[in-house]
DNA sequence: TATTAGCACTACCACCTAATGAGTGCTAAA
DNA sequence: TTTAGCACTCATTAGGTGGTAGTGCTAATA
């Protein structure tokens, strides 16, 4: 053992354990301090602020070992200490208790729900705008996806010889429109039948299914309906096609480039890239769908290298039935997790309940 | 005349004219020597880069006297000069023949078009993105005004109890829905005979006809009409009531934040403001909308204080029979007017020319 | 009379230097 | 095991320097 005596607990193995309670302390301290300050933090400074008498050079020792150990790094050798990722990600695992949100703000965030005829869009929209105000930070949120969807009602709309709209409601009351091509014009009386067919045959089912379903209707049975139902089914093909990549509204990305870790020329380049690149944030957006509960990604903890010199809060919104998008705040590794990661529950909890009361179910 | 006898012509009446040939040489030549380099312009410089011989001396002689006139100004003593808003403007007003997009830009602008299934709004977001590439500035779009757009369909469908969703199709190729909150249940026969009557009596008129029109049914003749036309009429009221009140995207917001003009802290600040009240901006998008060409607003023109240290060139948008919206980019009072007018202008002919693909009409 | 050369002056900039101070690591004493 | 003391490091700041790009003014010139 020796040199880190110090700081290592008996028991040793656990990652967490690692650290004997002394050394959390002070680990800990440093990371609120620093998240508050902004400014690497010494040992002179710390043995003030901390709750524990402990002297500077008791603490010098400790922070030397925390060094070692590869949670702070010194900016310059006569620099105070600055947490590392792998500080973060000890600090965020060791909040057990989530922290509320302060009652002020869970007014502010109440508002959401207030507009009646407004539509899903619009409220995920407020509920970016809400976020990115309350953190200051970029916020994103992902739309619902049309795969996850389940049906409540499809309308086809002549609205020209070859253009037919075609309009799909969801169960968690999205509207989405599209316009489907043909050769041969119908009336608009054959394409209410083709509806309330493709109605009765498939509300209920998420997007999803209904196009493996229309798959297997013109694979197994090729010839084997009469003409209606063969329309049908390849209308209802061209119908349910996914083409809207599923979309995300970003909010607040200028926040960003006024926060003092983003004022390197390098990274902001970086940060615009990335925020240009939707693609990329999509995916972890969609990711943090497939799991419960929030998601942290603590710098280089996410896949996307644009945004390894950020931290991202992420968590699934949803209705009575399904897991439909999710929504997160992009910020810089040393922001107030305590209060970010509250605030981004809170949000998410409310547009729960907001897009929930307009859901079918 | 006295001090000024080096630059004043001698019919100087027309603001444009009280310079004489030669100052309106040296302005323009330090303008576009400035747009360029960003940098303050120096009479040894200037006389170096300037077409006709001119000594150092005689321009700092004429440099005096736009100084005075308030075309130039000097950051410090010792510096060269930079050109006011007033040089800008008079030198967008000499700008009488608009210069012809290069070609290889025209092709990047072409393929706004391609994809056939895409939206209105799609095709928005396509041209606002290619804009803020292209230009590298903030690039804004207001979609289609619903109070201009005319009626090319209007649908009914039941989805609930106490809801109707609405479908309106434009005959510019938009297509808007919401939902309505109904206190009786109406059948869908009887909400397919509602819209019947109201596609017959509305179509090809503009929504703000229609809602004067269904205004006078309701005045006049509260009480003369059948059970079905009354309740037409009162769910068409809601039905074309105004609710979105005009959207707008913004695309290259970020790429304002690495232009050396608004490095400094306060123009940042302000700019981020500028683009968060966002109905401010749309106040300038919907004025441009109501005259025709390009519209250039340098510095202060424009009434919206945050956006005081920047330039917009904005210009509408229209299909066949319409102008449906307005175009246009935020930069730096310093940009290169001459190309960004050009690609504004190609921009807009494009997206009227794809828009009008899609019409109706 | 309009232009230009010459000159003194100004202010930024890049560079250096020295002083300051916040921080460290190490060692020896408590 | 903790702490006091001390030497050391290095970023930051302030002051000073020379160089440079610009100016305005005046007097000479075409």
């Amino acid at each position: 053992m020796g040199k880190k005596a110090a700081v290592t607990g008996k028991r040793g193995l656990l990652e967490d354990l690692v650290l004997n309670e002394r050394a959390q302390l002070v680990l800990i301290s440093i990371i609120e301090n620093y998240i508050q300050s902004s400014e690497p933090i010494g040992s002179r400074t710390l043995s003030k602020s901390i709750g524990v008498t402990l002297s500077p050079a008791t603490i010098r020792n400790i922070m030397s070992d925390l060094t070692e150990l590869g949670f702070l790094i010194q900016t310059h050798t006569s620099a105070g200490r600055v947490p590392t990722d792998k500080a973060y990600r000890f600090y965020v695992n060791s909040l057990s208790t989530p922290s509320s949100v302060p009652e002020q703000i869970k007014q502010k965030i109440t508002l959401v729900s207030t507009e009646q005829g407004m539509q899903v869009e619009g409220i995920l929209a407020e509920a970016v705008h809400l976020l990115a105000d309350l953190t200051k930070f970029a916020c994103v949120v992902s739309t619902p996806k049309a795969s996850v969807s389940r049906l409540q009602r499809i309308e086809l709309i002549k609205i020209s010889e070859d253009r037919i709209l075609v309009i799909l409601v969801t169960k968690a009351g999205v509207v989405r429109d599209k316009i489907i091509f043909v050769k041969d014009s119908h009336s608009q009386d054959f394409l209410n039948s083709v509806a309330s067919f493709l109605n009765e045959k498939f509300k209920n089912h998420s997007m999803q299914e209904i196009r493996e379903k229309i798959h297997q209707y013109l694979v197994d049975d090729r010839n084997r309906y009469h003409d209606l139902l063969a329309q049908a089914v390849r209308l209802g093909k061209k119908a349910f096609e996914l083409n809207n990549p599923g979309e995300m509204l970003i909010d607040g990305q200028m926040n960003l480039l006024l926060d003092s870790h983003f004022h390197k020329q390098s990274s902001v380049r970086s940060l615009i890239e990335a925020f240009n690149q939707k693609s990329e944030i999509m995916k972890i957006l969609d990711d943090s769908m497939r799991q419960k509960g929030v998601h942290i990604f603590i710098g280089i903890e996410n896949d996307f290298e644009q945004l390894h010199g950020c931290s991202l809060i992420m968590t699934s919104y949803r209705n009575n039935q399904n897991v439909l998008g999710s929504i997160g705040v992009v910020g810089p590794t040393s922001m107030d997790y305590k209060r970010i990661i509250s605030i981004v529950e809170y949000t998410a909890k409310i547009l729960s309940e907001t897009i929930t009361e307009r859901s079918y179910d």
